[in-house]
DNA sequence: CTGTTAGCGCGTTCAA
DNA sequence: TTGAACGCGCTAACAG
């Protein structure tokens, strides 16, 4: 900046004005500035700037997986609200590790961020520590079923796991059987299959058996797993699916082995995902909003970059999306 | 940190070389330090931190979208190698926009990164001179079918469009279909495609007829390109899908439709995702290495950081997959 | 093993 | 409309 300072003939403090279009400045020298960035070449240091304002202009996004497209929706939707905002997204991927996670808060916390997007209400203690005493603005994503440290965005998967009992049970499947991913690390599949339970001990019925494999979730587990459940249990009417990835493998494998959906078996899913609805017969499944989820996430730094004395719990709620499967 | 200081009774510089785990303490200062950090809650400042060093330890990664799947495993091998390293990720996406990418690349360069990771090798004329003229190392990833500004990792389109053809042709293919995405914004299935047109007119075949919707590639865009191909030009005996979600709306069509696959219709999609090879008949494909792009990013920027005079071109190849659709 | 000095590159504040 | 002085929070270099 000094370089460029001296060639336009002017002080740094002209040159970071004219940069960052604050004050006012004679078109005259406005002009020869802007050569002079121009012909030196000259990059901004945001690094120095943020120092100098207490203003990183930074947001951490703490997520479990990219693979996952749940996540990388979410990911998309925050990210076009922050673009608007002239916010940048820090990223750091969990592996749904408590652990990692909490070293990724530590690291964020440290370039000063503006926010902090975490997923899910679970951390270690010192996380949930840190994340407290951060004087920012921490948005919890996915999951609304505990309380929040500052914003929870998202939907009960209690409710969402208790819905999907209801639904089959009136369409009058009685035999239950879930098919899950690896769920000491997916905390929230976990809580869609205690609601799930809850509600078929409410009315009477045995819990699901289940066949849950310690893997990430993905089409072929979903096939694999279906596939290792009617092995053991015949007798099962309808599979309640982990998420619609593992569903689609089902499925799949009921096309290939001839199985009469939903005649013959019922299969659920959950998130309502492309590949569902694109089957002949779509995926009977869950809607969420990811999309809906991020963007509401950045409004809600909008509105206030303080946190206030009481949490904030926003639902944006499911749509039981009927389907022909189930 | 001058808080931490005075409470544990020594310099602001012990305490960061204690927190830094350099140079040398002695375990009594070090304990009384470390009780100090605890107690106050200290959180280090990596922006001063990074402006004293002039090494911020941040890489800015540039992606066309977050929701097309491939992007994001390229950034989940990004990731996992990055974290590795200490390095963190900062993360932009342009929406296949080069005005986009040009203010993301300043942006991002203004945050000093140790390197910079943009995709393709297509970019304004401005920010291949910022790329150009910022000295860190800058990884062009996908494609390596132009000379690169520093690194490319990826495959040559050309080559995949022009070994689909022979593929086809070998198997007795001769009215070809070809169904694409937004093909102005995605310049390497334009890439792909005219490896193809370039085979076929090779061995005295006329183009593919074709039909390019300017929308983002999904599963559902797949089943409404083939139904409107199809319509239009019933003679053809297989279609080429500009990738593999394309072409699994494809193959769902057909199912719904009774089109009988390979023998009636043949198709064929890029990529090699899950979703292709989940079907009863695995779809016939390219298979990219997505994740190892990403890896062997960042293992080129432990290599040297320092940019050398001669740009480097990494081929990570692909492999055709027969699968059963073609 | 520990402390002192100086400076990273900006922006805020005040003065002209 | 412009500039000078100062400090943001940290660390490199040197000294002891």
């Amino acid at each position: 900046m000094n370089q460029v300072a001296k060639m336009a003939g002017v002080s740094e403090m002209t040159v970071s004005r004219v940069l960052r279009n604050v004050g006012s400045a004679s078109p005259a020298t406005r002009a020869r500035v802007e050569t002079a960035v121009r012909q030196t070449g000259y990059v901004h240091n945001r690094l120095a700037g943020s120092l100098a304002t207490a203003r990183s202009g930074l947001v951490g996004v703490i997520l479990p997986s990219m693979a996952n497209s749940v996540f990388s929706e979410v990911m998309g939707g925050i990210n076009s609200t922050l673009a608007r905002s002239g916010l940048q997204a820090v990223v750091g991927v969990t592996d749904y590790d408590q652990t990692t996670e909490e070293a990724l808060v530590r690291s964020m916390l440290s370039w000063k961020p503006e926010a902090l997007i975490v997923t899910g209400l679970e951390h270690t203690n010192e996380a949930r520590r840190m994340l407290d005493a951060a004087a920012i603005r921490v948005i919890e994503m996915m999951d609304i079923d505990h309380p929040p440290i500052d914003i929870a965005i998202g939907l009960s998967h209690r409710a969402a796991g208790s819905e999907t009992g209801r639904y089959l049970f009136e369409r009058g499947y009685r035999r239950f059987g879930y098919v899950g991913d690896d769920l000491r690390k997916d905390t929230r599949a976990r809580s869609r299959r205690e609601g799930l339970t809850e509600f078929l001990r409410a009315v009477g019925l045995p819990p699901a058996v289940e066949i849950a494999e310690a893997e990430p979730s993905s089409l072929h587990l979903g096939k694999r797993a279906l596939a290792r459940l009617l092995a053991r249990h015949p007798e099962v009417d309808v599979v309640v699916f982990s998420n619609d990835d593992m569903a689609a493998g089902g499925l799949f494998y009921c096309m290939e082995h001839s199985i009469d959906v939903p005649g013959q078996l019922g299969l659920f899913g959950f998130n309502g995902l492309e590949i569902g609805q694109a089957f002949p017969k779509p995926l009977s499944t869950i809607r969420t909003n990811r999309q809906k989820m991020g963007a509401l996430a950045m409004e809600q730094l909008m509105i206030s970059a303080a946190r206030p004395n009481e949490p904030t719990v926003i639902d944006t709620g499911f749509e039981l999306v009927p389907g022909a499967t189930a």
